[in-house]
DNA sequence: CATATATCCTAGTAAGTCAATAGGTTTTTT
DNA sequence: AAAAAACCTATTGACTTACTAGGATATATG
């Protein structure tokens, strides 16, 4: 099947977000979970994750929360993406299987680094401008 | 994440091997998961749906088995994998959820094309002929 | 110091998927 | 008639997913 997680897909919404309200300090879970509309206690386990892997940094108490810890067009989708959900090798389990056939092996193998060239080409400040634009163009109607 | 299951796996690699020996008229199941080392009645699942698919023609009795229903070249990897998996979206469960941003959406539609495009540029024969350039190799160290 | 706020940590669970296994039915050749 | 083979349907144990739940720890403010 090969499908990204609903793990990875709400880290890259979170990331898109936190970037969006970027210079605002920290924001608190709650308000990330509200303003997405998403599980509070699940999408805690995705940011905490996220900060176990660099990504972003969170802070307690009072006036807490998270932000990220670089810039937003210093993020690949990618990096995200294999944050949550490991490499992104579209191979189930019975890999590298020693009966398989060489050819099969080297489509497999070039299909991952397809995979995550494609990934790893997207930064996050591109999506949030792809948002930019299409919410500009809405306004000009 | 999911990844690409062992059907789609035993999938590409049972049609190349029928790839391999085209023209020798039916291959029984039997040979097939003895040739590869996979389970009979597992592998069976697999031909069933490869035949439901078009993709391959079964014969019943003596001298019958499976068989490809058109030249290796014919077939993309994409439409094999297609056929085990169905849709090979990166995303899972909800999809083009509605509180998703548009960069987003974006991003993960042209992932989806980006995988697409790939499987659908390889062809049976392609793998095939690569297991014969390497085989040639390996007879000339 | 006390309290509210917020992150951090660990465990559990219902539903679904995967990879087989199993046993039978139907068709075709010899 | 018998053997060979595809076809069909059901079941199962292991694993993963998408949460839910309850607490422990840290920190700003009054």
């Amino acid at each position: 099947m090969y499908k990204i997680s609903t793990r990875g897909q709400y880290a890259l919404l979170i990331m898109t977000d936190l970037a969006e309200n970027e210079g605002k300090g920290y924001t608190p879970l709650k308000t990330l979970s509200h303003r997405r509309n998403l599980s509070t206690k699940y999408l805690e386990q995705i940011l905490i994750q996220l900060g176990k892997n660099g990504l972003v940094s969170g802070s307690r108490g009072a006036n807490g929360g998270y932000k990220l810890n670089r810039s937003a067009s210093e993020y690949t989708v990618g990096e995200i993406l294999r944050a949550m959900e490991g490499e992104l090798s579209p191979r189930g389990t019975f890999e590298n299987n020693h009966l398989d056939s060489v050819g099969n092996e080297q489509f497999w193998e070039e299909f991952k680094q397809n995979i995550d060239s494609f990934v790893d080409s997207y930064t996050i400040d591109q999506l949030v401008q792809k948002n930019k634009d299409f919410a500009g163009y809405e306004y000009c109607i």
